[in-house]
Order: C-alpha cells, then sequence, then structure tokens
DNA sequence: AACTCACGAAACATAATAAGTTACATGAAT
DNA sequence: ATTCATGTAACTTATTATGTTTCGTGAGTT
C-alpha cells in the first residue's frame, strides 16, 4: 500500500518555516517536497485547522507558523492530520460469531491498540524544536 | 487503505483445522472466510513454504495443519504471510540531502522500528493454542 | 480408462486511499 | 484593473490486498 508521508512532511515543512520571516507560498512549499500546490494546500489546511499554522490570500501571502517548535510535538501534528490507522494490518469480520476468530480478532486487536499506544506516546514525547537540533 | 486481514483469517483458519479430522479444502474455508479459494489457495500458500501446513490434490485432497498450535505463534504467522511494511506511516524522500528533512526521516523511522518491534514481540509471545483458551 | 475432485498458477478485475492534477472562484496587495 | 495566492471541487493516478475467471495437473473413484 501506498505509504502517508504527510507527517514526515508536514514536519520538515514546520521546521523549514521557522526559519523564515516571509510566508512560505504554497507553490515554495510544494517544490520543496516535490510535489503540488494543491496537495501543500489541502495537508496544511488539516494544520491551520488546528491553529498551528496561519494562512493568508493575495499578494505577500502564503503560510506562516503560529506556535513556538518547542510547543508542538509530533503527536499534534499527527492528530491534526487525522484519525486513520497506523497499521497496515487488520481484522477479520468483526461481526462474526465464531468464538475462534474473536478471540484471534480480540488478540491481534489488543496488540495493535499496545503498539500504537507506544507509537504514540513516543510520539508525543518529541517536541519539534528537538529536531532541529539532531546529529545528521 | 485497505486492510491486510490474512493474519486474522489465518490464525482463525489454523485454529478451526485443529479440531479438524479430515483435509479442509479451498473451497470449504473460502466459506468460513467469505471469499474466494483462490484467495485460500494463494494465502495457504504461504504458510506452506513454511512447513505450517501440507496441501493434496484430488479426491479427499485439501489442506491440513503441519504443527502443534503451541509450537506456532503469532510472529510466525505474521512472518511467513511476507514482508510488507506494518505502517500506513511512511517517511518522505529517503534520498534526501536536506539535514532537516534527515532529521524527521530519523526520529519518525525511529519511533516506527520501536513500535514495530514491541509488536513483533508480542506477537511472538503468543502461541496459538493460547487463544482456543480464550474467554469470549 | 474415464471421471471427478481439488490444488497450482497465470491473468485480469475491483476496492480503497494517499497523492497528483486541472480548473475555477475568491480575497488581498499593488 | 491586474496580479498573486489561497480555497475548493472534481477528476486522475499509483499502489496493493482482495476478488474472479480460466486452464493445467495430479490423485482418488468408478
Ligand atoms: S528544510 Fe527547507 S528544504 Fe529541508
Ligand atoms: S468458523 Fe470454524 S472456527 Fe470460526
Amino acid at each position: 500500500m501506498r505509504k502517508d508521508s504527510r507527517l514526515s512532511r508536514m514536519l520538515h515543512i514546520l521546521i523549514h518555516m521557522d526559519h523564515m520571516e516571509e510566508a512560505a507560498t504554497s507553490e515554495h512549499i510544494a517544490t520543496m517536497l516535490n510535489t503540488n500546490p494543491v496537495v501543500v494546500r489541502r495537508t496544511m489546511g488539516c494544520l491551520r485547522e488546528q491553529g498551528y499554522v496561519t494562512s493568508v490570500k493575495g499578494h505577500g501571502g502564503g503560510w506562516r507558523l503560529n506556535v513556538a517548535l518547542k510547543d508542538i510535538t509530533l503527536l499534534d501534528i499527527h492528530n491534526a492530520l487525522g484519525e486513520s490507522s497506523v497499521f497496515t494490518i487488520g481484522l477479520s469480520d468483526e461481526y462474526t460469531e465464531c468464538p475462534i476468530e474473536k478471540a484471534v480478532n480480540r488478540e491481534i486487536g489488543d496488540a495493535l491498540k499496545a503498539s500504537e499506544d507506544f507509537l504514540l506516546t513516543r510520539f508525543g514525547e518529541v517536541t519539534l524544536d528537538k529536531l532541529t537540533l539532531a546529529k545528521a
């Protein structure tokens, strides 16, 4: 399946924007990400809804970071991007009456839930400013 | 994205087969899973390659469990099904030269790796016979 | 030997979703 | 008025598990 690279892309852009004075246009951002301005607006729109960025139309317009990097975590951005599941693994018929199938699905479901909690907890522990200090 | 329910399906079938005397035909299994015999052959074929099941052609043929449930873990089956990534989350351009993008991708990649290890470790701790005892 | 059953495998169709693209409307600065 | 840049809708593409059709092959049955 195609991977969802929105989190990676948005983090990259947000940190980049922190270094900038002027607003970044969707066109500019799209070039950095090797993609299309519309894709940028669509994805950045999710972040705007949570107040992490603001957008301005017209001359000199574009996108601006609206919060300090130290005040946002990877989890914040992940959540802003929506509800989609983190796993490619799913369960078979959730409305089955078969007790074996139920037991299997419960075991897998519990494991996925625990693993997702683990991941999101970690995401929640990392603020974006930490990434600017990371060694290459 | 569509979820990969092969693990869930195969566990269900393997446990079911453990209760059976005769071989289970792909047709029979397909009915249980609300799917197609060809899908069953395709997926069960992965398990046969690892020796977990055997298949026999012709009259009275079909699939048989080849190991004890207590000797297989969820991880064994997961691994038998192939290499595909467990996450819907991916990274942006992995060959980027931008240090910020690298740092972002390293952070996300490390977190995904840790979460996957967590999940697979758990999968490895559960043998299939434990699922037959589970309470509904 | 002929028949039937069931797997093996190739080829093609479908569904779902992130991403990509095109087109047009709207608002802001010059 | 013109240009710039976002907002949005609609459509296309890419990808991958799943679904489907078809034919081949081997193993019992009669
Ligand atoms: S931070 Fe601007 S291109 Fe990576
Ligand atoms: S239908 Fe046979 S075990 Fe669920």
